[in-house]
DNA sequence: GCCGTTTTCGGCCCGACTGTTTTCAGTCG
């Protein structure tokens, strides 16, 4: 039974208990207590094995929890859980994904009309019934029926990528409006996850107010959710994204900011922590409780220092240490973009890249880096063109030579070669030796049984040639799940090895995950961070792949493209 | 159900908006 498992019992009970009217604060505990054992470094099941261990020392996880946790482990359920399931259907938990109606209502539309999946409440929707219920009316129903449909439609979550071209579009436009000071975005943009839900801009100005209007008409808003006096809401574009504009005065930004980015874990336990200070906090300031004095607000980082910490980056406020890492002023000093020197995985026409070689070299240099690694795909990848062994000694030769032509920066000939189901590379060590650096990339055979996967990478890592190992998980965001192997065990291997983990910064990959960043870092892993860039335009995507190191807590130390050229060539040319 | 250098009982994060009411519950973020 891994964590994520049981975690997931925990949370779906939870939900099933806010159904059934359940004590709150006994449903925020089982909550808590899904996120304590979902983020916990080791295996639950190990910590029960142990004598001279107890699950309680997990924070968050009381007696209750314990032998809740324990009877799950034993049986795969437990007895509320299954109480639950028999008062109301496990289909349930999907109704409460409909924006619109809450715990209360589905209770409610169970017990009245036995509205048990999204079927059924579309049905009741079109039938009128809903309308019946006490506090519910015409509008609530037409807004479920909406929510079902974009429900159905994409399950709600967009790219990090194009969360950020309608923020930086919006934010265009409402700079050019008068009187408007400042529109940021918050939310889980600005934490930089890896797909968000909704954008939420934040605007300040004596003309505020008016981007609300200009929102709501917006010729890409097709639907106002909301428009009140400080904040409007619509559907945007064709895509359906929810944007949320909040207008502000310029003296709650900061408290507003850091109220909005979140994530509302972090932001619990700033709050808590507050009231331990005789502070209360929200989105119009940091004020005292007794005195109602304001003492902090306009700024952000004075709302951290006044609660004892440290100014967290966004990206590290998932409440997953970084609160007791500012306290104690032990924070990381996180990498940024402009640390990165190279960008180490690109195609070019010779596969299936839209750009040549020189034009990509170009491009990289009109970005500011001192170097690049062109890795086309290697032949087993037939349908890209993959090269064979004479083409890649071919290419280093050809590198060898543009070398030595006054390039505007240095190119490093590089392959991305195939890992082959028996974890053997699809390129002869002969022809390997003739590269610079070789990347190691999984493109076939993804559902494997997860022992055969794990041993595969782990065969992979003893090429000689090997540098990085690229888009590990072979995750697609919103598409494809990533292959499930022993990830410890590879992280573990490639830290001895010294073989390099790559963070891909193509927007739909963005693997490694940041979680797995941070794990493999603890390991002793180095890393890489490239765009894996098909024409000149994706090297852009750096800054996606900077992010989601920030977010696994790396250091520019950490990443092997970050060191300057002489620097750089030591390294990959080093043999372990 | 968890937690505790004020507490083993009594707290537990907070405000805006909506749709339905005639003072507010539910939902959302």
């Amino acid at each position: 039974m891994e964590n994520k498992e049981i975690a997931r019992l925990l949370s779906e009970t939870a939900d099933l208990m806010e159904v059934a009217g359940e004590d709150a604060f006994r449903i925020r505990s089982y909550r808590n207590g899904a996120a304590a054992v979902a983020s916990y470094p080791e295996r639950i099941t190990d910590l029960l094995c142990n004598p001279d261990r107890k699950v309680t020392e997990i924070a968050g996880i009381g007696k209750g929890l314990a032998s809740v946790i324990a009877e799950i482990c034993q049986r795969g359920t437990f007895e509320r859980r299954e109480q639950m399931l028999s008062k109301y259907p496990a289909s349930a938990l999907e109704l409460l994904k409909i924006q619109g109606l809450g715990p209360k209502s589905i209770a409610l539309l169970y017990e009245h009309h036995g509205v048990k999946t999204v079927d059924d409440l579309e049905r009741i929707c079109r039938e009128q019934k809903l309308r019946e219920l006490p506090r519910m009316g015409a509008k609530l129903e037409e807004k479920v029926l909406r929510s079902i449909e974009a429900y159905r439609k994409t399950a709600g979550r967009f790219l990090l990528s194009f969360g950020r071209r309608v923020a930086d579009e919006l934010r265009d436009e409402f700079l050019a409006l008068p009187g408007i000071e400042n529109v940021e975005a918050a939310g889980s943009l600005r934490r930089g996850r890896e797909t968000i839900g909704d954008l939420d801009l934040l605007v300040t100005g004596p003309g505020s107010a008016e981007t609300l209007n200009r929102l709501v008409k917006h010729p890409k808003a097709f639907e106002t959710l909301g428009l009140g006096a400080n904040k409007a809401s619509v559907k945007f574009g064709v895509e359906h994204l929810q944007v949320d504009v909040r207008a502000l005065s310029a003296e709650n930004f900061g408290a507003a900011l850091q109220y909005f980015t979140g994530s509302k874990e972090h932001n619990v336990v700033l709050r808590t922590n507050a009231i331990k200070r005789g502070l209360t906090l929200n989105e119009y300031g940091l004020f005292a409780i007794e005195t109602n004095e304001r003492v902090a607000g306009g700024d952000e980082e004075e709302v951290y220092r006044r609660l004892g910490y440290d100014w967290i980056p966004p990206e590290l406020r998932e409440n997953c240490g970084e609160l007791e890492a500012a306290q104690a002023h032990l924070l990381p000093k996180l990498l940024e973009l402009t640390d990165i020197r190279g960008d180490l995985h690109m195609h070019t026409t010779a596969t299936d890249g839209k750009a040549s070689l020189r034009e990509m070299a170009d491009a990289a240099a009109a970005r500011g880096y001192q170097y690049i690694a062109i890795t086309d795909h290697s032949k087993a990848l037939a349908m890209s063109n993959g090269l064979d062994e004479k083409r890649v000694v071919e290419f280093a030769q050809e590198v060898r030579e543009l070398n030595r032509d006054g390039l505007p920066l240095r190119i490093f000939s590089g392959l991305e070669c195939d890992i082959l189901r028996d974890g053997a590379m699809d390129i002869a060590e002969d022809a390997l030796v003739e590269l610079d650096l070789v990347i190691g990339s999984v493109h076939s055979y993804m559902n494997l049984e997860p022992p055969e996967t794990t041993d595969r990478l782990l065969r992979a890592l003893d090429s000689p040639s090997l540098r990085i190992l690229g888009h590990l998980t072979g995750r697609l965001l919103l598409q494809r799940e990533s292959y499930v192997f022993d990830f410890d065990r590879v992280a573990a291997k490639a830290a001895e090895r010294g073989v390099c983990l790559e963070v891909n910064a193509s927007p739909e990959r963005l693997d490694l995950p940041s979680h797995l960043v941070r794990t493999a870092k603890r390991k002793g892993c180095r890393f890489t961070i490239s765009t894996d860039a098909h024409r000149t335009t994706h090297l852009d995507n750096m800054r996606f792949g900077v992010i989601t190191a920030r977010r696994g807590w790396l250091e520019a130390s950490d990443v092997l493209n970050t060191k300057p050229l002489a620097e750089f060539e030591a390294a990959i040319k080093a043999r372990s």
